[in-house]
DNA sequence: CAAAGAAGTGTAATGATATAACGTATGTTT
DNA sequence: AAACATACGTTATATCATTACACTTCTTTG
């Protein structure tokens, strides 16, 4: 079933991310798991794709990056906000805008099977500096 | 100024995704436009992000493609609405939900500089069949 | 428990996307 | 015409992601 324990690299690669407040790029785990073992981006790749199936990741299209899923409701779909400054990425649900959205490109007949919605710009650390 | 003419790569880039309904890769574009004498990736690059600085065209962040714009007003951000059977992609305007985004993240502090919003599924044509 | 099947592994090679560095050309402003 | 900004073409390289192959480890089930 889908309730398989993760495997040695899935945890691996599922730690160093839930262990970072940014998002990570493959090649950027792979760096840092060469000390445990890793050698080829394949590895990391093919565990990304597995941990995105059971929504524990998400991937940042506009970074190429990834990051540990902190949702509650991972059926909502989910916003991320990126500071361009410092990288950090909070990650956001947006129900209510999420709703105007599928209703707005429905209105052409358009069925939403996934959303990207990422914010870029400055969070309120860095504005203050 | 901003009110350069547009070279002729630049020309040759947007028109050539004008003419396409769906979102075009660097290197699609780069091989659709060798019969006109551009050779190597860099040209196609650097006509996109002048294309881009203008507004003339947005990047669909989730395809690694690009589009042109088609929007009256390119002050308001732009969404999309991607079809995965057949690779229609529909541009679309939403400032309701554009608000609520934007005030969402404001409450953490958040100042909003770009969103990308890009909705998958499946459009109305393909729905239908 | 043994066989069968599904999922995962490591290695190597390659494909796809994007940028850096260089010297030259062209167009605009003064 | 000199000075400046922008764009050009060429070459090389960086970055992100997948394919193919042979082998291993789990899980199910007969």
């Amino acid at each position: 079933m889908s309730e398989r324990k993760l495997t040695r690299n899935q945890q691996l690669v599922l730690d160093r991310l839930a262990a970072s407040g940014s998002a990570l790029t493959a090649y950027d785990l792979l760096d840092q798991l060469r000390g445990e073992g890793l050698r080829a981006p394949v590895q990391v790749y093919r565990a990304l794709e597995t941990l995105g199936q059971r929504g524990l990741i998400h991937r940042i299209e506009s970074m190429n990056a990834f990051i540990a899923c902190c949702a509650h409701d991972h059926q909502a779909a989910a916003g991320f906000a990126i500071c361009d400054d410092c990288g950090e990425v909070a990650e956001f649900a947006f129900p209510a805008s999420e709703e105007g959205l599928r209703s707005e490109v429905g209105k052409a007949g358009f069925e939403t099977r996934h959303m990207t919605v990422e914010l870029h710009g400055r969070c309120a650390a860095c504005a203050g500096r």
